[in-house]
DNA sequence: GTATTATGTCGTTGATCGTTGACATTGGAG
DNA sequence: CTCCAATGTCAACGATCAACGACATAATAC
């Protein structure tokens, strides 16, 4: 299910708490984070932190893909198919450029 | 390309910007951010907000998918096939239950 | 009806956001 | 080598976050 905003994002972590018949504190207590501020997610927060919605996402059996916009049906199994740049090398250069 | 943390999402832009080959003040520019915060989003910043990853997403031309853990391989051609509620019915709900 | 649970909302508070402007550092091109 | 653009880093600043506790509504069961 593809998400362009953070409101999509909430209906989608909503639908899936509700699938998986937990409540917000439930899912707060999970994800580390207030009940506060499930509500706030829910309700599309545009402003919440990155790292607490991916959190809320694992939580939830959620997995978060990213794609190129035009390389499409070409099937994910390729992988490394999609994305012309070598993950290793990417890593290897965050990590400080040990080659 | 599966993102699990901020610092996925950080590789994944850096090299699609690259790979578009703009630079982060054009980058930025196009986002309506701070150059600042190109750098800081790349290096995996986990508290960055939602909204703004996601209009920095947008302007690479790259899409978000979040995809039931489990369902996987049917083919994403279906659409309402991985999910098991009515995208319209929650829409309804989020507007006010007009129905 | 009452009781219970889930959810939404309101203050307050310390921490962090993103911006601006400036100043290093790096990397290529000449 | 010298330029110049790209990138990384720093210190403010006002604005907002997320947590907490408390209270107000749904929603459901008894």
């Amino acid at each position: 299910m593809r998400a362009r905003t953070a409101f999509d994002l909430g209906l989608i972590i909503r639908e899936r708490r509700r699938k998986l018949g937990i409540d917000q504190r439930e899912l707060a207590d999970k994800v580390g984070v207030s009940r506060q501020w499930v509500v706030e997610i829910e309700k599309g927060k545009p402003r919440a932190e990155v790292g607490l919605l991916l959190r809320t996402l694992e939580a939830l059996d959620l997995k978060l893909n990213v794609e190129n916009e035009a390389s499409e049906g070409i099937g994910e199994g390729g992988g490394a198919g999609s994305w012309d740049f070598n993950i290793d090398d990417v890593v290897d250069e965050a990590r400080g450029k040990k080659r």
